[in-house]
RNA sequence: CGCGGGAUGGAGCAGCCCGGUAGCUCGUCAGGCUCAUAACCUGAAGGUCGUAGGUUCAAAUCCUACUCCCGCAC
């Protein structure tokens, strides 16, 4: 097939390398424009425009598809199919209706639950069990196509937006090349009107960690904001990222370090904290943190 | 030219302001102990202090340039 990928960062790439790998002709790679970004304000690539270029695709990166001269480019590709994931732009009616079959998304979540921006992160912050990935004939609406196929996987206690990341992102590679390869047999499912949620981006007012809510709720916070941007706290006025915290049962004032391994009392409960990042410093575990930096049982966190 | 922190035996850090014998916690190795269990005691190995210059009798420490890592902001 003739094939447009339109995607842009670490999550997109194992989606076209699938694509690629699996035999597809690529006819251009669509993704964000490089942008002052990161330390220094040096301009950076997406991780699909590097990628890309590493496999001889052409790149192209439009600012939005509102300009005739982009529009038209795209429609001469004459493609069968384009593929978008998480590209970071609303098309418009002309580019959803240029390819044969049209556009198709891969969104991280088992729609309607979680549409929009956030889905991996919302999904473990909300405490849901399961969350999957969904192939879907895009349409005007935000991530309300029909969907082609879907395939679920369980939440854990041990996952965090990284390791959920990595394995949506694998499923999603996987799902679409074997949507395509179904493709004349599809049977294309409107989404229920019930259980609709929406995904809101993240705030960086949300990353701040509040230690009076039950420690589920700190748990859950922690791993569905790592590592980006990073659940935090400070101690002795230094800022410290959270990485990875496991529920435990002690007792005490909410944020008071309660043992050596650095567990928290939380407004119920307590969490252990196991993964930590000084500002400045590498992550590390709690045992090599405190190896040079002391936080005594009794230190209040946060305040 | 966005702001800032950092690079010191295998790991994490102190020492730098105020130049003068390389230090702490842990790990490793050897031996001891066995009511200390996130055990304890004794001893040992292991570092051209990120790189290159400069100042100086003397530089981890002061000066200059560079490389790499990270936090914030975006």
């Amino acid at each position: 097939m003739r094939i447009v990928f339109m995607g842009s960062p670490e999550f997109s790439v194992p989606v076209l390398e699938a694509l690629v790998e699996a035999g597809h002709e690529i006819v251009a790679v669509y993704c964000q424009p490089p942008r002052p970004a990161g330390r220094g304000k040096k301009e950076r690539v997406t991780a699909v425009h590097s990628r890309a270029e590493q496999l001889g695709l052409t790149v192209y990166f439009p600012k939005n598809f509102k300009q005739e001269a982009d529009l038209a480019e795209f429609e001469a590709f004459d493609a069968d199919l384009a593929v978008v994931v998480a590209y970071g732009l609303i098309l418009p009616q002309r580019v959803l209706d240029a390819p044969k079959f049209g556009c198709w998304n891969i969104h991280a979540s088992l729609l309607p639950r979680w549409r929009g921006a956030a889905p991996i992160h919302r999904a473990i912050m909300a405490g849901d069990t399961e969350t999957g990935v969904c192939i879907m004939q895009m349409d005007a609406g935000l991530d309300t196509g029909d969907i082609l196929l879907r395939d679920a996987t369980a939440i854990g206690d041990a996952d965090t937006t990284q390791t959920l990341h990595d394995r949506l992102s694998q499923i999603g590679a996987r799902l679409i090349v074997e949507a395509i390869a179904q493709q004349p047999s599809l049977s294309p499912e409107p989404q229920p009107s019930d259980g609709v949620t929406y995904a809101e981006k993240i705030d960086k007012a949300e990353a701040a960690v509040d230690w009076s809510q039950p420690a589920t709720q700190v748990s859950r916070q922690i791993r569905g904001l790592s590592p980006f941007p990073g659940a935090w706290t400070t101690y002795r006025a230094e800022r410290i990222k959270l990485l990875f915290a496991s529920v435990t049962d002690q007792t005490g004032n909410p944020g008071e370090v309660l043992d050596r391994s650095i567990s928290v009392a939380c407004g119920e409960g307590s969490v252990t904290l196991t993964e930590l990042q000084r500002s400045g410093k590498s992550r590390m575990d709690a045992e090599t943190l405190l190896r040079g930096f002391d936080i005594p049982v009794g230190a209040h966190l946060g305040s």
